[in-house]
DNA sequence: TTACACCTCAAACAATCGATTGAATTGTAT
DNA sequence: ATACAATTCAATCGATTGTTTGAGGTGTAA
């Protein structure tokens, strides 16, 4: 068990916390004393609250988008070329479900903290994730537009988005209806992944 | 053009700016100086603040449940029994698409105050919400399940939530992507709703 | 040991929040 | 016109927010 430094201390506890209330009803004072340090230590550290939360979402965000461009690399220069959808959705989706699972790293914590920063719409917050995200989905709706050529451009659009919202809220695991269901978080996080997947394959698999 | 009273100009600006900034950034004073009156006009009148944000919600909460229900019931009492699954997800799609082009009233404001209410997860807002919103949504799975009795009940339920989950997200107007098509806010919830009608069609109407 | 950068801490800062008060104003019956 | 209730208002309350300050502590290299 290493000791962690105040710095990594601030950032996991803001994780954490952010993860669990949301970031709109969050203080740094509650950070701070919760990280067993000073409310000064915040500042000193990351200079003001927008940039703690930045670097804490930064942390992990590269390693998300890098899982999900990896694998898409990995099946666009594969031998099934063109690759089948199923590929793609899971190319996408999964990576979620990896980091979920990645409890030492706190990574499943950083999921509903991703979700969150989509749910909760701040100025900052989405500008931060809109400039790296759109790369992403530019790739994977024009990979998906590949593997499902019978499916109008824009359908496709729409329906990748709305692929995405299901994904957003039931990571931010709102509804409690997670809890509901008697299941650890990692058993449900699967579950939620897995049917996740067929249901975008579904909803992309033919038009009407 | 009738004058409001200060009591509705409160609960108007209540949810015009909630719908514009979301829940947790709005103060009493942006509120009560929008709404052209003072502070303390809130307290008169809705007791606190929570109080006021209750009002907003229920004010036009039952109509879209009546809605939604009015339309399942006239399904299920029709002559074509058991009803399609078409007709069922535009029972429950539908009424929020009517009610956001009722421009006059503001029903599109409120269906992303709505969206952001779920959003943002506070406590005293979902319970709110999940007590009125249980029922129908019992309803409309059974229905959706008996429609598609070759679905296994849980993957209903699963899907079912996945698309409230994409319903939710476009309502709330994430993304910007909505402003980026050059679209008017109408065109856009139209074509939006139709979309998500299919999208929910596909998804529910075959297994793998 | 001295010197110096790095870090932590308690204390205070101005700003903003929801809520409350009591006086002034308006509306409405008698 | 008078009396009384309903409403609006400016002013203020205590609490909480993010941020800053300067003193004190800690570790390391000379």
């Amino acid at each position: 068990m290493t000791v962690l430094s105040t710095k990594e201390r601030i950032l996991n506890t803001t994780e954490k916390l952010i993860s669990e209330k949301g970031f709109s009803s969050i203080s740094l004072r509650t950070i701070s004393s919760n990280a067993k340090t000073n409310l000064a230590a915040v500042n000193y550290h990351f200079g003001n609250k927008e940039k703690l939360i930045e670097m804490m979402l930064e942390r992990r965000l590269d390693n998300l988008f890098q899982l999900r461009m990896n694998l898409l690399d990995k099946l666009e220069s594969g031998s099934s070329n063109p690759c089948n959808l199923k590929q793609v959705l899971e190319a996408f989706i999964a990576p979620a479900l990896t980091m979920s699972n990645d409890n030492h790293q706190g990574g499943k914590r950083f999921m509903r903290v991703l979700a969150r920063a989509y749910a909760e719409k701040s100025e900052y917050l989405h500008s931060l994730l809109s400039k790296r995200y759109a790369e992403v989905i530019k790739r994977f709706a024009i990979a998906i537009q590949r593997t499902s050529p019978h499916l109008d451009e824009k359908i496709v659009f729409w329906r990748f988005h709305f692929i995405m919202g299901a994904l957003i809220y039931v990571m931010a695991d709102f509804g409690a209806s997670s809890r509901a269901n008697q299941l650890s978080e990692t058993e449900y996080f699967n579950i939620c992944c897995n049917e996740l997947i067929d249901f975008a394959l579904c909803s992309l698999g033919k038009t009407l």
